[in-house]
Parts: structure tokens; C-alpha cells; sequence
DNA sequence: AATTCCTCCTGATAGC
DNA sequence: TGCTATCAGGAGGAAT
């Protein structure tokens, strides 16, 4: 599930519960999650300490530890991160779970157990070792940036988007709406894109990445107009009504709207809001 | 370099 | 009801 909006949502969330707040004890429920360092190392650089801040880097989260180093934590399909305090509920599936005085709790939730945790002595490094993108997001990430990105790249849009290498954070869901928004085919060639291609697509990845983390990623709360409130229900076009269309697309399951989502340019203009 | 396929893991849902 | 097949908001690796 998690993608740059909603690992945002936890990096909020992480921010107004668990700043600055001993960390008591570490409970590591499923230690084949934990990269790069032992359970043992991991338990050991957290126990006693406390997060000062923390950072977002594409889907990636890192709380910064008192004493330097950070926890990373990437959440795969499923991850959600949950803070709660004895006797209320624990989530399902907790596979790391930090304890704070007075009985709250932080966790790591995954149910299908494809996220990451780690143990990073330096995020920058971290973030540069692994070859990520920009941060669509970031304060920096203007239209230059952008058009740098896609020119590292060519072939298909939506597997473009997809690559982290590429750009950091974006997803399924979002690619998807984003080329909606853009009114693009998925499939287009990357070197195919005119010009005002490109800048439409530059805005409408910021504002669709804007707008999902204001709305807290609660899509009843997002626009009725957006693709992602049509994919899993009508699947109709919201804009033509047509029945979506559906294709694979950087190995990924794809809905775009055949009519609104062209391969060439003859697009007439069009942005809502 | 791009593309396709497979794999990791668990659960929900659709179809018979 | 019970069974099986399919799919899922990620991503790394292998093969082509």
C-alpha cells in the first residue's frame, strides 16, 4: 500500500507521538525484516535512545536517533506504522515495536512482510548508495530536475514512474492517477513526450502527491474526479464515463481511460481545478 | 538499457 | 459451505 503520500502520513504521525521519548524496549517480532544489521546491532543502536527528528526520502522513513544514526523503515506492500497505548488494540501483524514510558507503543505493522528495516548511519549516503531519484516532493524539485530525471530514461512512462532510480516515492496508484491526470498514455514513450507534456506532467505529479497527503491519503476525502476513486469501484472513466481500460505496465496492473489518455499529441488541454 | 518473469509473504475475494 | 484460483498501493534479481 504505502507510497510517498502515505510513508508521509507515518512520518507526521511518527513526529507527533514518538519525538524525543526514551525508548525503553525493542521488540523485533520478525527479524528477517531487519537488512544490513543484525537484530541483535538494531535492538542494541535503539534500546535507551530516542528519535530527534525525522526525514522522507521517496517511500523511504528515517527517524534520526539522539546520538546519530537513523532507523529506516520502507514498508513494502503492506507496512503501516501505528502508535497505541496498552489496552487499547495492537495492530495484526506488528513485526517491530518500540515501547515508550507509560505503556505506548510504536509499530512497525506488515502484514505480508515484504518491508525493510534497517539501521542507517547516514541517510544522505544511504540515499545515494541506493541510487534514489529526487523526492518529488522536496523543496528543490522544480521543473529542471524533473526534465533531468526523464531524461535518464526511456521506453514506457509508467514503468519510468515507477522506477525509484528514476523518481523516489511514486507507486501504482499514483503513476496511475497521475497519468490520468496528465491525460497520457501509459505506454507512451518517454522520448515521444512534447514539451508541454512534460510540464504537465511535472505539475500534476506535485499536486496529486500535494493533495493525497493533505487529504491524510483518505481517498473519500480526495475528489471524486481522480482515477483512484473509480479503480476499485465503477471503474469508469470519471471524466468520459467510459469503462476503464486495463493493461500491464511496468509489471503492474494499470487503469487509464483510453479516450482522455493518448499516445500522441493530439490531447486538447485540459487541467482540472 | 529495457522488458518480462519470478520471487518473497499473507490474506481477501471471486468463482465454481 | 468448501475448495481453488487470482489478485494485491513493492522491489530485487535473473534471463532475454
Amino acid at each position: 500500500m504505502p507510497e510517498l503520500p502515505d510513508v508521509e502520513v507515518f512520518r507526521r504521525r511518527l513526529d507527533a507521538t514518538s519525538l524525543r521519548r526514551r525508548i525503553v524496549s525493542v521488540a523485533i517480532l520478525a527479524p528477517e525484516l531487519v537488512r544490513d544489521v543484525s537484530p541483535r546491532t538494531l535492538k542494541a543502536r535503539l534500546t535507551g535512545r530516542q528519535f530527534r527528528s525525522t526525514r522522507r526520502h521517496g517511500k523511504n522513513l528515517f527517524a534520526e536517533l539522539s546520538g546519530g544514526g537513523a532507523l529506516l523503515l520502507h514498508f513494502g506492500m503492506t507496512g503501516d506504522l501505528a502508535y497505541y497505548h496498552d489496552g487499547e488494540e495492537a495492530p495484526r501483524h506488528v513485526r517491530l515495536r518500540l515501547d515508550f514510558p507509560g505503556g505506548a507503543h510504536l509499530a512497525f505493522d506488515d502484514q505480508r512482510k515484504f518491508g525493510r528495516i534497517a539501521y542507517v548511519e547516514n541517510v544522505e549516503t544511504f540515499i545515494r548508495n541506493r541510487r534514489l531519484g529526487p523526492d518529488p516532493l522536496s523543496p528543490g524539485f522544480d521543473l529542471e530536475t524533473f526534465r533531468g530525471a526523464l531524461r535518464k530514461k526511456r521506453g514506457g512512462l509508467k514503468a519510468a514512474l515507477l522506477d525509484q532510480r528514476m523518481l523516489a516515492g511514486i507507486g501504482n496508484l499514483y503513476a496511475d492517477e497521475i497519468l490520468f491526470q496528465s491525460g497520457l498514455h501509459p505506454a507512451i514513450r518517454i522520448e515521444a513526450l512534447a514539451d508541454r507534456a512534460v510540464r504537465a506532467l511535472y505539475r500534476r505529479t506535485r499536486h496529486v502527491l500535494e493533495k493525497a497527503v493533505a487529504a491524510g491519503v483518505e481517498f473519500d476525502r480526495l475528489p471524486r474526479t481522480w482515477l483512484l476513486r473509480h479503480r476499485d469501484t465503477d471503474r469508469r472513466c470519471p471524466r468520459c464515463g467510459d469503462p476503464l481500460a486495463r493493461m500491464t505496465a511496468g509489471g503492474r496492473t494499470t487503469y487509464y481511460c483510453s479516450r482522455d489518455q493518448r499516445k500522441g499529441s493530439a490531447n486538447k488541454k485540459r487541467e482540472e481545478r
